[in-house]
DNA sequence: AGCACGCCGACT
DNA sequence: GTCGGCGTGCTC
């Protein structure tokens, strides 16, 4: 008795800590951060360590087994992240923890890297066999004064383990089982021409990249806490900025985390990182398991200082940070839509304030969230008006399809304009959001839909493969030859996607190579880049493409660009539809014009006078925000108010209406003047993989009021115990 | 989340 | 009479 106590993390969806009694063995290896494993119920469990106390409530504690890493897995900085986040968006602390932590890391075991200390440099490299590696390795470690990692050792002296360790044995140097530089260890301080590999930018800066650069630079020198928004039209050398950036955090012995969207995370991308700065941590879950773990260590130990990740990036394990990048920091992807519901974007600047570092935020398309807190002044605002080396942005040009009552995919217009383009010897890229072939298969006859069995939703025909798919939980059905209520033969099928799209083109320009990248093709991160190269090498001409082909993608072949229906996403019944339209239009028109040849974007929709098509058409931000300002601020939505949504999710409807209900009811309760509640009603989304699902809004201008309303119901169980609830702080998307 | 417990219907 | 279904509660 007497034994200190741990505070312990579980990935269950507890919200509570459990306390575990440290034996004396353990005592000094079990610190915040640590992994632990430790009975649990009738079983043993992974948890981790929060903090350490001398008493408990409980009166018989259990006992902790083992810990599992030689050193702490969570450093101290990453632990303030984490428990922000769990309290932030109301999850458990145990299930962010693990949401933190790549698989691969989780399911091994953590060892500290073995690391090189120069003791006596002055004893001779010796004779016989093997003389001249020795040599080479004290002249390097005469030219370093730091400790560094064996493994980089070797890789410079092209060296083995064993002359290093006849070294060792001599008392020329030490090698160390060294625990992270977090943790108190001198790290690799950057070494005067040690790396030959940071190539200084091939172009001449244009002044308002000097201006961001230096901006920014000021928040380095001395190291402080500042976000800026960079706000740089497509193709104005945004990433530039970054690399420069990441740098300066380099010269200064710092380390840098950039955040791109999963879809961004090419070979090219990071490839254009490397280039200039050298060795690069890519974390991205399509690694294999074996490289996501090195990269992993390899960060957390020092030996690489950058790494540049997907949303879940935004918990690397870079010690001595100096400098956070978000690029495309409006991009919706960044929300984790699971459980913890984290924003990375904000977690960016949550970060970057906790670690007393700059916090870069880039995008083409600011959010109205990051333009609102420019405008506040809790963002400072830099601009790149233009694109650089003079290249003017694309024209557009809006093909209103209202008169046309034909239906077909492609109007006159546009078909005419692709001809031009390719018998100019250019390419074209054109942007459908729908993959398959068609959705809505119907019968014209009884009006039967074919839907899905477990969705609100009806299914899309994919001609390839011969089947209809749900696009929401993947279930699949064959087409029905005649139709399954009235036998009428006559099925047919409405609203055509990125498919029939192909199969029209390829009809309309027989001899001309068209290829598609959407979910259905790019099945791997190999065969989309297969599709990738192919049209930046001029092999295809033509690629029709869904959101994937929207992002970052630079190939300079590429002049036309065709939006084939814009009212796509401004359909969908959430109060974000525009500024996504406009964001999304924007983007894919960044695509033409990359090149030495001017940019012709061709934008076809039935709603031409749209404020959100208007503000793609002439890049004008400025104007969606002031049409959005008036109905967001009287409804309170963001960024003039705060937003929190309880989805409530069950397989019998009645039961989802009653637990719905009771929650509502446990909210209003408690209500606070401050803070409106919505609902319960059906979610625009009525069932969703055999679940109904209800759900209400919580509306505040006062973050925390909307806190004290959900905190009230955590500990409130459903009146159905088969129902699911769902809190998400901050939703991204209310269907 | 996982698991044990307990309380009701249809079966060797 | 039991087998097993789901609904409920608990895990330091």
């Amino acid at each position: 008795m007497g034994d200190p106590v741990a505070r312990v993390a579980l990935a269950i969806p507890v919200q509570n800590l459990f306390d575990y009694r440290i034996p004396p063995g353990l005592d000094e290896k079990v610190l915040p951060g640590s992994r632990l494993r430790v009975p649990f119920g009738r079983g043993v469990r992974i948890g981790y360590c929060v903090e350490r106390t001398d008493h408990s409530e409980f009166p018989d504690l259990k006992v902790i087994e083992a810990v599992i890493d030689d050193q702490p897995l969570i450093s101290e900085e990453l632990m303030r992240l984490v428990r922000w986040t769990a309290d932030y968006y109301i999850a458990p602390l145990g299930e962010v923890i693990e949401s933190a932590v790549p698989r691969p890391v989780r399911d091994g075991k953590l060892k500290s890297i073995p690391w090189v200390r120069s003791l006596d440099l002055s004893i001779a490299a010796g004779k016989g066999s093997g003389k001249e590696v020795r040599q080479k390795i004290l002249e390097y470690l005469a030219g370093v004064d730091q400790p560094l990692p064996m493994r980089r050792l070797k890789e410079n002296c092209s060296s083995s383990d064993s002359p290093i360790r006849t070294l060792e044995r001599r008392g020329a140097l030490e090698v160390f089982r060294a625990p992270p530089p977090e943790f108190g260890i001198p790290g690799m301080e950057v070494v005067a021409g040690e790396e030959p590999w940071r190539r200084p930018s091939p172009h001449q800066l244009a002044s308002e990249q000097r201006e961001a650069i230096d901006a920014i630079g000021a928040a380095m020198d001395p190291l402080t806490f500042r976000t800026f928004l960079l706000h740089g039209v497509t193709g104005s050398g945004k990433t530039e900025v970054y690399i420069q950036c990441v740098s300066k955090a380099l010269e200064a012995g710092r380390g840098a985390l950039v955040l791109v969207p999963e879809i961004s995370l090419t070979p090219q991308v990071v490839e254009r990182f490397t280039e200039r700065l050298g060795p690069v941590s890519v974390l991205h879950s399509l690694l294999p398991p074996s490289e996501r773990s090195l990269h992993y260590q390899r960060l957390r130990s020092g030996e690489v200082k950058v790494a540049i990740g997907a949303r879940s990036a935004i918990f690397a394990p870079v010690p001595n940070l100096g400098v956070i990048i978000v690029d495309e920091s409006h991009e919706s992807s960044y929300k984790q839509e699971n459980t913890p519901r984290y924003h990375a974007r904000d977690l960016a600047v949550v970060r970057a304030s906790q670690s007393g570092v700059p916090c870069v935020l880039g995008s083409a398309t600011p959010s109205l969230e990051s333009l609102e807190n420019a405008s506040t002044g809790r963002y400072q605002l830099l601009s790149l008006p233009h694109r650089i080396s003079g290249r003017s942005l694309a024209t557009v040009e809006i093909v209103d399809r209202r008169a046309d009552r034909s239906r077909a995919l492609l109007s006159e217009r546009l078909i005419q304009e692709i001809g031009r383009t390719l018998a100019r010897e250019e390419q074209v890229l054109l942007f459908l959001n729908r993959r398959g072939f068609a959705r809505n298969i119907h019968c014209p006859q009884c009006g039967f839909v074919l839907r899905c069995e477990d969705c609100d939703i009806g299914l899309t025909y994919h001609k390839r493969s011969d089947r209809s798919l749900c696009h929401y939980c993947g279930s699949v059905k064959p087409l029905p030859r005649e139709c399954p209520d009235c036998s009428f033969t006559g099925i047919r099928q409405q609203r055509p996607g990125t498919e029939k799209l192909e199969e029209t083109l390829q009809s309309l320009f027989r001899d001309t190579t068209i290829d598609r990248l959407d979910r259905d093709t790019a099945t791997s991160s190999k065969r989309l880049e297969k599709i990738l190269r192919k049209f930046r090498d001029g092999e295809t001409r033509v690629l029709i493409g869904t959101q994937m082909i929207a992002k970052g993608h630079d190939i300079p072949g590429v002049t036309l660009v065709g939006v084939i229906d814009a009212d796509l996403a401004l359909s969908v019944p959430d109060f974000r539809a525009a500024e996504r339209t406009a964001q999304l239009l924007c983007q894919v028109s960044g695509r033409a014009g990359r090149g030495v040849l001017p940019g012709r974007v061709l934008i076809q929709t039935q709603q031409p006078e749209h404020y959100a098509i208007a503000a793609a058409k002439e890049q004008d931000l400025e104007g969606l925000r002031r049409h959005e300002e008036a109905t967001r601020r009287l409804l309170a939505y963001p960024p003039y108010g705060h937003l929190a949504r309880v989805l409530i999710e069950d397989p019998d409807e009645q039961r989802a209406i009653e637990s719905a209900a009771g929650i509502g009811e446990q909210l209003h309760s408690k209500a606070e003047k401050e803070a409106k509640i919505l609902g319960p009603a059906p979610a625009p989304l009525a069932r969703l993989r055999g679940r109904f699902r209800q759900h209400l809004l919580v509306k505040s201008t006062d973050r925390g009021a909307i806190h004290r309303l959900i905190r009230s119901i955590v500990g409130y169980r459903p009146r159905w115990s088969s129902s699911r609830v769902t809190i998400d702080i901050d939703p991204q998307s209310i269907v």
